[in-house]
RNA sequence: GGGGAAGUGGCGAAACGGUAUACGCAGUCGCCUCAAAAGCGACCGAGUGAGAGCUCAUGUGGGUUCGAGUCCCACCUUCCCCA
């Protein structure tokens, strides 16, 4: 039914996945002289089965892995999986199967289909985050966190569901109810542990500015989550209250503005108020509990900017002025100090809260020209020039900002201080699969850490998943335990971490992956790091790529490794793919499955359409006809090359081919075209292998071209470019690059052959086409010799009737000549 | 509301300030075949012309330049962040 010329795509691919598998060639070795690259996508997390917009993003890691291989380096480039997380917990809760079982099947299948890719991971480095012998470290590196004072443990406000008596993620609260019973979600007060993320501020900004090699995007994405402001911090007494209340604010010259005070509800001073006040207490307790159940989200950004008066006032310490104290709904406790002075005038939200409840608008700043004057429609943000401020009156917004800020800390009222948004990073987690907190709570001796030697502490088996409550805490032969100072009885903590814990250091595990004694030798793991480039989508710009830089900070700090204190020097952005215009998911029926795609159309093809439709950081469609294309790519250079294996190894490689003429130049030239593209997209790290692989069809369509002449497969050209095909071909369809190759005789994979590079001679090009413009529009394109002169090229132009029916009657004033590539004549 | 990125044939897209539309998909015509598929070849932005050619086209309008898809300004649209 094949014919001979029909390429097995099948049978090929799959038998290369096993030899490569068996011979071990992707294996990192440690003491490899050649200059290492470390290559990494993110750790993927085993959610079951993959489609084919998974496999544009390992296609792309994949091909940067090869071709460095090629080009020389000793590569790393390990896989592994991010085991733990909800999804495994919710089927426990709502199928009965078991979180380990589950994910230990999913881990499997995307192994399997991760195999299927024809991708080159060294496999005996990888790691599931959910073996205990990898979340001993997580609870190791808890521990040094903790000795460090970089892990602590407080009541904070989380998202509480109380039929289901757990607490939920933000994005698990849809509409103020919990996502799975439909419960109103509270927020109540909890002990949860914090990592001190907030002490490495400003080396995490910092080290932004040298991280040249990540997108800009995404660097900003995390200055502003970081969320860096100058500005004063001062306090305003409580009228007939014993009581001072401390505000932040950036704009210390809107000051003279300030017609109220807004507090959180939660804030102290509220209940000091109401031992002198008691009048304004019932209205506001009404109040604050309108907004128990509400997320941050609602009340910051969706809500209507509300609140109640307390009664009390506060005097600013500047104006000298009486001015109310409010609790509203827009200040949160748990930002900078928990209170806000209201400047209606000049803040957005202070100008909606005063227009509700018919609040004073003071403007204090105008436009530069002083035309900006009460009333105002809207307020005025920008800053300006002082009015109505005392003498700081003409003042521009600056000066005003300084002097008003000495001032205060004159006064012993305020100082400068630096706010950011960034808060600590809560890593408790009220749920069974991941990593248990290895800490124990004694009645004597408090908060005591597990002894390293009895570490890891196992997460217990057979738990009941009964959807209600923490299921470590309702174990009781999990919680009660010995303190490990006193011997007494004592608890364990109830909680896990949160899974980006685990994904904060993996890439530092996969260096020395089956250490025993250590989370990694700290010589073995200096040598690799930092990952020379990381590669994911941008969903993680705060997220794991904050918390990741965080934790590699405390490792180098604390000495487990040596170097520099940013993991990951080059970063890059995947594009999706889009599928029928819309991003693949199930629950918009429009996925491509990888088993499905392959069997069809096969890995190589594959991967090269996904190379092919477009740059990597772009949103790219799949489409089924689009890969047809691939499908015939692949065919066409098994008929040009496999009948041809054995005799195109008669010509070398190490040196150019004697060529016959013009064609034989040409084609010579094309493979040289695609080795220089392949090595440009690598070096400039753009990447674009879309470019690269056009290469390869100009250079296929020419080779099929000098094959059809008479004799022409013996061609030393054509058999020379036959014999270097497969190196080219190999980053992108290593399957049918390996092939080639061993039909060629070859005994040792084409993968761990060198990349050439390309050679100047063979790029040459002995004509090049002259563009003549007259006035910057194309008139002529001439034939020349490289490097003709100016005044020949001229005299050639000018024997062109159409240059010079455009010049007629003109004289030429100009001529603009760009060696090789144009000649522009101005004439008038 | 603020910031960022991007708009190029029917479609995905190429293009150091220097031949716009490479390469692929789709389409049209031809060769091969009893026929089809596959394969191979030619054509394939719009207008105009018998033709060489000419004119117009990279979201819109300006600008810089001998020359602009590319640089600058304004606007429109889409997407992404932040609020």
């Amino acid at each position: 039914m094949f014919e001979e010329t029909t390429y097995d795509f099948r049978a090929v691919e799959r038998a290369w996945q096993e030899r490569w598998e068996r011979d071990g060639i992707y294996a990192a070795r440690d003491d490899d002289p050649r200059p290492k690259y470390y290559a990494l996508e993110m750790l993927p997390y085993p959610s079951g089965d993959l489609h084919v917009g998974h496999a544009k993003n390992y296609t792309l890691g994949d091909a940067i892995a090869r071709i460095h291989r090629m080009r020389g380096h000793n590569v790393m480039h390990p896989m592994g999986w991010d085991g733990f997380g909800l999804p495994a917990e919710n089927a426990a809760i709502q199928r009965g199967i078991d979180p380990e079982t589950w994910t230990r099947a999913n881990i499997d299948n995307m192994r399997r289909q991760i195999r299927l890719m024809g991708t080159g991971y060294d496999w005996t480095r990888e790691i599931a985050t959910c073996d205990p012998e990898y979340y001993r470290w997580n609870q190791w590196f808890f521990i040094r966190l903790f000795e460090r004072g970089l892990a602590y443990k407080r009541e904070a406000p989380v998202n509480w569901c109380p039929v289901d008596r757990t607490v939920l993620a933000n994005e698990q609260v849809e509409d103020g109810r919990c996502w799975r019973c439909g419960a109103a979600v509270e927020r109540r007060n909890l002990a949860q542990w914090f990592f001190k993320i907030t002490d490495y501020v400003e080396r995490l900004l910092a080290g932004l500015d040298r991280l040249d090699g990540w997108p800009d995007r995404i660097r900003t994405m995390q200055r502003n989550w970081i969320g860096k402001s100058e500005g004063v911090t001062f306090s305003f007494d409580v009228d007939t209250v014993d009581a001072q209340i401390d505000v932040f604010t950036t704009r210390i010259d809107t000051v003279f503005g300030a017609t109220f005070v807004a507090v959180a509800p939660e804030h102290p001073v509220v209940a000091k108020i109401f031992e002198k006040l008691p009048k304004g207490r019932r209205r506001v307790e009404e109040f604050a509990a309108t907004l128990t159940s509400k997320s941050e989200l609602e009340r910051t950004q969706l809500m209507e900017k509300t609140g109640v008066p307390t009664g009390a006032y506060a005097i600013n310490p500047l104006s000298r002025e009486r001015i109310p104290i409010w609790v509203t709904n827009y200040v949160l406790a748990e930002y900078g100090t928990g209170a806000v002075m209201g400047v209606p005038a000049h803040d957005e939200r202070d100008f909606a809260f005063a227009k509700k409840h018919a609040l004073p608008i003071a403007q204090v700043i105008t436009t530069p020209d002083g035309s900006l004057r009460a009333p105002l429609a809207e307020a005025f943000v920008d800053d300006g020039k002082l009015i109505a401020s005392g003498e700081y009156i003409g003042m521009k917004s600056p000066m005003a900002r300084r002097a008003i800020a000495a001032r205060l800390e004159a006064m012993g009222r305020g100082k400068v201080t630096t706010n950011y948004r960034i808060r600590d990073w809560l890593v408790s987690r009220q749920r069974y699969w991941g990593t248990p907190i290895p800490m124990v709570d004694c009645p004597t001796d408090g908060l005591v850490p597990v002894p390293d030697n009895q570490l890891p502490v196992l997460l217990p088996k057979n738990v009941a998943f009964t959807g209600q409550g923490s299921p470590l805490a309702n174990d009781a032969a999990f919680m009660n335990t010995v303190c490990p100072t006193c011997g007494g009885p004592a608890t364990r903590d109830p909680d896990t971490m949160d899974t980006f814990v685990d994904s904060s250091w993996y890439y530092v595990r996969y260096l020395d992956p089956h250490n025993a004694g250590a989370p990694f030798d700290g010589d073995r793991a200096s040598a690799w790091m930092p990952v020379d480039q990381y590669i994911g989508g941008a969903e993680h710009a705060v997220l794991h790529l904050l918390y990741a830089r965080f934790f590699y900070m405390v490792m180098i700090d604390s000495g487990y490794l040596r170097g520099d204190d940013e993991p990951f020097t080059r970063l890059f952005n995947q594009g999706m793919l889009l599928y029928r215009g819309e991003k693949m998911s199930k629950s918009h029926g429009n996925v491509v499955g990888i088993d499905e795609a392959v069997e069809k159309y096969g890995v190589d093809a594959m991967r090269l359409f996904l190379l092919k439709a477009g740059p990597p950081e772009d949103t790219l469609p799949w489409t089924d006809e689009g890969i047809v294309g691939r499908v015939r790519f692949v065919q066409r250079v098994w008929r040009a090359v496999e009948p041809h294996a054995r005799t195109a190894r008669s010509v070398p490689l190490d040196r150019l081919p004697e060529l016959g003429g013009d064609a034989q130049r040409e084609l010579v030239r094309a493979l040289h075209v695609a080795l220089e593209s392949g090595q440009n997209e690598t070096e400039t790290h753009r990447f674009h292998y879309n470019v690269t692989t056009a290469k390869l069809d100009e250079l296929i369509n020419l080779l099929t071209a000098a094959m059809r002449e008479p004799g022409g497969a013996a061609d030393p050209a054509v058999r020379y470019a036959v014999h270097a095909l497969p190196i080219v071909l190999a980053p992108f369809a290593p399957h049918l690059a390996d092939e080639l190759w061993s039909r060629m005789g070859y005994e040792r994979s084409v993968h761990l052959e060198r990349w050439p590079d390309p050679d100047p001679a063979a790029l040459r090009v002995d004509t090049i086409t002259l563009v003549v413009q007259v006035n910057g529009k194309v008139r002529a394109k001439i034939q020349a010799a490289p490097g003709i002169a100016e005044d020949d090229a001229f005299a050639l132009a000018m024997r062109e009737p159409t240059v010079t029916a455009q010049i007629d009657g003109k004289q030429v004033r100009k001529r603009i000549f760009v060696p090789d590539k144009l000649l522009n004549i101005v004439a008038a």
